[in-house]
RNA sequence: GGAGGGGUAGCGAAGAGGCUAAACGCGGUAGACUGUAAAUCUAUUCCUUAGGGUUCGACAGUUCGAAUCUGUCCCCCUCCA
């Protein structure tokens, strides 16, 4: 068990799983549910560490496989860790390069001992294990660290699911048998892809080992929603109620809320800012894409309920005007605002929790956003 | 006045008798993105009532068939007087 690190359950929504809490962590302490931007390179991309926090997040993510390429754990590690390295001195997480087992399926190899990636910068061999992973993210110094797993593509055999989640429950073992540092916490991440006996399994052999919180992984990586609800209950209901729940991988307006009300605590996704990057804003009313000539002649903000810099300073006809000029700065204005939004979202969701209301807030949220693909 | 070169879709630019409604790029219009190989990727872009209709400077020819060959004309560029 770390110390300084601890989850206080002060809430638990009277008519479903959502839970209101403090999550202390060494630097700092982050409300629950929260939902964490994506850093991977120690940096959301294209917000400062000031515009980070003006938006209400709490916790960042950086990721083990990309510092480890560049610019080296090491060095990272000279710098005094992750947080001073990017000037940042609120709660951190790494996660251990697991998605990247999944999502640069082309370029790795899964043995038992662990996996051997090719860089995708430049082709170099690396291999990662339990063990390496856990040094890695200790020299890089997050607060939170994940376990090195395998996220299970979809759909998968029940065989391949059922080897590799005995594979990740191995993994989580040889990891936190070597994992040192004190003032980090260590998740273990269930897997067992759609499969209930294997996520039960899962959970409740990680349960066994004493993580300091647990993470549900292999979500949100196509397959249909109902199946990750239920990927989500499977995992949930082995859960302890005083540790942290991490939902991985899940950005999307109703993925976030489903999961707070089956009490999850901790969400992350690359979709805000990536959307945004690319143009896409999600807004009280729905999804909206700057480029759309309709916005042109739009003096309106982005979205009128939005208190975030972007909305009380810019209008639509402004932001399109800079995404039409591939000017930078619309990358950073709609990235802002999807972060607040979402994170506005959360925190609305903690208020409603502590009123046993959050199933109200969840209905009336969702209908009004509208589109059912839940973006 | 003489000698060359050239006019192809909104723009640039391939194509030199049928596989061409015409490559490719830009521009335009939409869409996607979920523990970030992503300032990326995809679709579409002559008209259309979806069966067709009208195109490659203009007109007239040759040919079963022409953006592609021939003639005349109109523009543009370079060089020489």
């Amino acid at each position: 068990m770390s110390k300084n690190f601890k989850l206080e359950i002060l809430h638990v929504d009277k008519n479903c799983g959502a839970r209101y809490g403090i999550l202390h962590t060494p630097h700092g302490d982050v409300e629950v549910p929260c939902f964490m931007p994506v850093g991977t390179l120690a940096t959301v991309k294209t917000l400062s560490p000031e515009e980070i926090k003006s938006i209400g997040s709490r916790i960042i993510l950086a990721n083990t496989y990309h510092l480890h390429l560049r610019p080296g754990e090491d060095l990272v590690a000279k710098a005094g860790g992750v947080h001073k390295f990017m000037n940042y001195d609120g709660p951190m997480l790494t996660d251990s390069g697991g998605f990247q087992v999944f999502s640069l399926a082309q370029k790795r190899n899964i043995k038992e001992e662990g996996v051997t990636f090719k860089s995708h910068l430049n082709g170099d061999e690396i291999f990662f294990s339990p063990e390496k992973v856990i040094e890695i993210e200790e020299k890089i110094g997050a607060d939170i660290v994940m376990s090195f797993d395998e996220c299970i593509p979809y759909p998968v055999s029940y065989s391949y699911a059922k080897d590799s989640t005995l594979r990740t429950l191995r993994w989580a073992r040889r990891g936190k048998n070597v994992h040192k540092r004190e003032d980090q916490a260590l998740f273990g991440i269930v897997q067992g892809g759609e499969f209930e006996d294997l996520r039960k399994f899962c959970a409740k052999e990680l349960v066994a080992m004493d993580f300091d919180g647990y993470s549900i992984g292999g979500t949100s990586i196509g397959e249909p929603k109902d199946v990750c609800f239920k990927m989500i209950d499977y995992a949930i209901e082995c859960l302890p109620q005083d540790k942290p729940r991490y939902l991985m991988g899940v950005g999307s307006l109703d993925y976030i809320l489903e999961g707070i009300a089956k009490g999850i605590d901790l969400m992350d996704c690359v979709l805000p800012t990536r959307i945004a990057r690319h143009g896409t804003v999600m807004t009280h009313n729905g999804r909206v894409n700057i480029k759309r000539v309709e916005y042109k002649e739009d003096f309106t903000p982005l979205d009128k309920e939005c208190d975030c810099y972007t909305c009380t300073h810019f209008t639509k006809a402004y932001l399109r005007h800079l995404y039409v000029s591939e000017e930078q700065l619309v990358q950073r204005l709609l990235s802002i605002h999807n972060l607040r939004f979402l994170i506005s979202i959360v925190e609305g969701a903690r208020e409603a929790i502590k009123e046993d209301r959050f199933i109200e807030y969840k209905n009336e949220i969702l209908k009004k956003y509208g589109d059912l693909r839940g973006f």
